[in-house]
DNA sequence: TATTGTTATACTCTATAACTATA
DNA sequence: TATAGTTATAGAGTATAACAATA
């Protein structure tokens, strides 16, 4: 059954909601500035700071392996992306961005702006309290 | 360009990250448990106040109106909702939850324990602090 | 035998454009 | 003529199951 909920805890939870929407919609929009759909963004921001195998793509995405082939596969149609193979296992490809790739998920990174932009205006003190919130809100 | 962050900022924005994943996460699962898409739950959900106008679902989803279509079809084939007439204007379709859709979106409700849960465990003064922090977050 | 990646298939969500009924 | 909802279409993401290559 529910819990029941005092008033303050109801508004946290509806502003993590809108926290949540804001951010989904941000990152789409960021993507989409770039021809990419989420997925691909994220994939590439994945890949940016080294190659990763297709299992441990899905992993990451906790999506089915299957569903990766395809993402590359779109990625790779662009030359965003290359698959290599594995040195160590000749069963593994590896994803790595292309330079243009690389260029690609820097770009993104420096779309993203809706956390960075209002956390500016919080002070030290106030982020340690944020920092510390979030974390016991994760389990951390 | 991009700002240049302190650590302190990149944690909050990493632990902002992370939250975000969690919530889509549980609602994902909370919906499968019931059968349903992350987006039939998200409209089930908004009906359950009051009916709704086909045109006002895509906007509160922001999507194209063509797509409500669908997803209000999937879930008038399972008898959670049905398309009632809008009085007003024969032009509008609000749709509307059926008894057992008003239940399905009740106990959706339930399952969504993620942002309830940990914040059980926060003062008072803690979860002020968090609300008006996250309020400023929105530029609310 | 088990694992990695892929293919084939089917379903859902998505945007776009054209259509209909009504305003 | 403008708006609400639908249909048709195409592309992308998703899970499932079956497959080839390799371990």
């Amino acid at each position: 059954m529910a819990m029941r909920m005092d008033p303050l805890t109801v508004e946290v939870v509806e502003l993590i909601g809108s926290v949540v929407a804001r951010y989904h919609e941000e990152y789409e929009r960021a993507a989409a500035e770039h021809a990419l759909t989420g997925a691909q963004a994220r994939v590439l921001g994945l890949l940016s700071l080294e190659p990763v195998a297709m299992r441990k793509i899905a992993r990451k995405l906790k999506c089915e392996p299957s569903n990766v082939t395809g993402i590359i596969d779109r990625l790779e149609a662009r030359g965003l992306v290359e698959r290599r193979p594995d040195p160590a296992d000749r069963r593994v490809k590896l994803a790595a961005p292309t330079e243009e790739g690389r260029r690609m998920a820097a770009a993104l990174r420096d779309s993203l702006d809706f956390a960075r932009e209002p956390l500016a205006e919080l002070s030290s003190e106030e982020r340690t309290v944020l920092r510390d919130l979030l974390r016991r809100m994760l389990g951390q």
